[in-house]
DNA sequence: CGATAATACGATTATTTTAGTCGCATTTTA
DNA sequence: TAAAATGCGACTAAAATAATCGTATTATCG
């Protein structure tokens, strides 16, 4: 509980990656094998953030995946809501909306949980990528 | 991902509830149906908040649970930890001690996510049983 | 043109975690 | 001494996560 996904967390890795090597495409093969992440399970990722707009792809023999913006226009959060669609510590807190509580009228709970989720989805909101190596380099 | 266990969660409703009702114990029982929790599965986390101090117990006929201190000395991070008995957004901020990494040495993201790590569990600190309900009451 | 190196994508399986249940023992009180 | 409660351990069920497989498509380069 209260864990990031393997998947989110390669994701984070892997833009970390894209972010610190600069020329121009870096591929999945490469990604994965210098990173220790299973290949096909990181390829996915990096397709769904390619169709979010948050990478960029390049079909065929030099192929590969680049950012689509600046590592510092993307957040965490983004790449979490990307990824996984929703996040939510209970069930009000989703954003699916059909995933209500039946308990949602009478929870005492309810309120204090919602400002609980906007903290932490605060955090996530201001850490970017480049903040992730960032801070070290610059 | 990034969400509280139903453990968790039935847990702090549940010290919510005793919280608010004043008269001496309140039973597993009680609660369950007041909060509709399965009984066996809220009890069996009762009695681990009762051997970690956050509750005290009384056997027999006319037994139950109550605090074992005032509500504002119990933060919903400690409730956690009882509960769970570690806490962490990745394999290496976890803290049982054995769940590390295996690329720990060279990760760029270790570091970040530390920070990250700290931010969520100051939150979790932050907040105690008797600011869920006591924001209205107070 | 054709081999090759790459992404694209859906389906499936395996593993782990979470959630919930059951049965029985113990304690206390009326 | 019956009843109402907690205490505990083992077990099962369900859901979420992680990983794999198979195949199609696309672009480059010789
Ligand atoms: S309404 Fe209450 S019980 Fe339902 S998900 Fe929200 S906090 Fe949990
Ligand atoms: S060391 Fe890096 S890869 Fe390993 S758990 Fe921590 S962040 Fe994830």
């Amino acid at each position: 509980m209260l864990r990031l996904s393997k998947k989110v967390e390669y994701a984070i890795l892997a833009l970390q990656f894209i972010s610190n090597k600069d020329d121009k495409f870096a591929t999945a093969k490469e990604i994965s094998d210098s990173l220790e992440i299973p290949f096909e399970f990181l390829s996915k990722s990096l397709q769904t953030l390619m169709k979010k707009g948050i990478l960029e792809s390049q079909l065929g023999v030099r192929g590969g995946y680049q950012l689509a913006r600046s590592p510092n226009k993307i957040t965490i959060q983004e790449v979490i809501v990307a990824l996984e669609g929703r996040s939510g510590l209970v069930d009000c807190t989703y954003k699916k909306s059909n995933e209500t509580c039946d308990k949602i009228e009478t929870c005492l709970l309810k309120n204090p949980m919602a400002v609980l989720q906007n903290r932490i989805n605060s955090i996530f909101k201001q850490t970017t990528i480049a903040q992730l190596s960032g801070e070290v380099k610059n």
